[in-house]
RNA sequence: GGAGAGGUGCCUGAGUGGUUAAAGGAGCAGUUUGCUAAACUGUCACCGGGUAACUGGUGCAUGGGUUCGAAUCCCAUCCUCUCCGCCA
């Protein structure tokens, strides 16, 4: 959510940023959003108005009772009625305000930064990075098979038995395949804690509050499971959870930044997304991903978004998978964001790009809503940064491990790893 | 699931209708000091008004209600803790 505060110094600012991430009659937006802003602050001075009368009066009343002037207590009571009927009526339409207000914030998205391009649709991202592998793609021959094939080939992860029991998209992982995902978990947790992330295993289910912390509700509401009768909806990524063990909290200067990694599993109802290119482990309702998350001062958070993006492509170099980055422009850019560098893997019997891992900076959107704050030097109270990324999101890496690394003989997995899996070659 | 207790600021914690989020502690800042300690002073957050000093309002789990006036009384909801039961 947008300070009510910047909008309002920074009229023409927010409508550009809002057309660039393509939002409709920005100006209007921004017009009728300061129109009940400043209805909304004369009403307030007029509440407190009576209110400061009214306190006034039964303090009054209050003396003269004391002084046991019962009669002239009475007399003054009297004169408070039509002075009450004001003041509700004040507070109802204060409410009444600050409620439309409230949801016309929630409607607006974060600004991008100035470095995000201009665009529409996926074509019009920025390729800012390859790395040497990807500008050098592996050829594996017309007999190649895609990561569906080899799964089933080498009996590794079962679809079917996850049908049976649970539906699609929620797939059964045994023997190596089992052990090559909780082999890669731990080698992403263990890199994060060399990095400097404390490692936090949170709930993965939250309540709402959570979900209106970190900006899923009310934007996406239909994307999240929601458990049961209690209203519990269940993660979507570790960045829910642990971005929200900070919501309500005023930190130390001395405390920051905050760096914390997370496993968990992610579901995602992914409504309305299923089509062509979605076999296999492209897609999934659940999945095993690591996320790192860091809080950092304001004017810290840019340097730190690409320490993170850096981190996350050691990994990708330590797996030897092809990789380039992309800067997401305006029209693809998630709502709360205000940059974001998606990564993608070269998936090469598929001959596809795969995203892996999105590392994004909220600037103060998300803090806004959690009430995330530091005093800073002069004493002043002040919104944090957060910024999270994957680092990173399973299903695809193996794929890309699966298909990139086949050989007539089986598949050789990245040295990186020998020590978690126990094995080289599936 | 049964029974009970409770939710007040960063922490402890008083407060059963009348100025006040008491009081103490922690942390931080300032003063003093050769240094440290001690002492003293200041220090909750949010929304308004004002260039500013300052000033009005709100907040005692949440939402309603009663009252001239509510932390305090009433209703509903949420949460936490204790004991019993069940149980990974």
């Amino acid at each position: 959510m947008l300070q009510l505060s910047f909008i309002r110094e920074n009229k023409e600012l927010t409508i550009k940023g809002l057309r660039k991430k393509l939002v409709k009659n920005p100006e209007q937006v921004v017009d009728d959003l300061l129109a009940v802003d400043s209805k909304r602050r004369e009403t307030q001075s007029l509440l407190d108005g009576a209110l400061a009368k009214s306190n006034a009066i039964s303090k009054e009343v209050g003396n003269l009772m004391k002084a046991g002037k019962k009669d002239e207590a009475e007399a003054v009571r009297l004169e408070t009625l039509a002075l009450k009927g004001e003041a509700k009526d004040l507070t109802d339409l204060l409410a009444d305000y600050e409620a439309k207000m409230q949801e016309m914030l929630y409607q607006i998205p974060n600004l991008p930064h100035e470095s995000v391009p201009e665009g529409r649709t996926p074509e019009d991202n920025l390729l800012v990075f390859e790395s040497e592998r990807a500008k050098n793609l592996p050829e594996l021959g017309a007999d190649a098979l895609p990561q569906w094939e080899l799964i089933k080939k080498y009996d590794i992860i079962d679809f079917d038995l996850g049908i049976k029991i649970a539906g699609a998209g929620f797939p059964v992982y045994k023997g190596k395949g089992a052990r090559l995902q909780r082999a890669l978990v731990n080698f992403f947790l263990d890199e994060a804690q060399k990095a400097g992330y404390t490692e936090i295993q949170p709930p993965i289910l939250v309540n709402e509050a959570s979900g209106y912390g970190t900006g899923q509700l009310p934007d996406k509401e239909g994307q999240m499971y929601l458990v049961g009768e209690e209203k519990l909806y269940l993660i979507p990524t570790a960045e829910v959870p642990i971005t929200n063990l900070y919501r309500d909290v005023i930190l130390k200067a001395d405390e920051l930044p905050i760096r914390n990694v997370g496993f968990t599993p992610c579901f995602r109802r992914e409504a309305g997304s299923w089509g062509a290119h979605v076999r296999g482990l492209n897609r999934l309702h659940q999945f095993d991903k690591v996320e790192v998350v860091q809080i950092t001062k304001p004017e810290e958070s840019y340097k730190t978004h690409q320490i993170m993006c850096d981190y996350v492509a050691y990994l990708l170099e330590k797996l030897e998978l092809p990789f380039r980055i992309l800067r997401l422009c305006g029209g693809d850019i998630s709502f709360g964001a205000a940059l974001c560098n998606d990564f993608e893997v070269y998936s090469a019997a598929q001959k596809r790009w795969l995203e892996v891992s999105s590392v994004s900076n909220f600037e103060s959107f998300q803090t806004n809503r959690l009430k995330l704050r530091y005093k800073d030097e002069t004493g002043k109270m002040q919104l944090l940064h957060t910024l999270n990324g994957s680092a990173l999101a399973l299903p695809r890496i193996l794929a890309a491990l699966l298909e990139n690394n086949q050989t007539p003989t089986g598949i050789n997995l990245p040295k990186a790893i020998w020590e978690y899996t126990g094995f080289e070659k599936i």
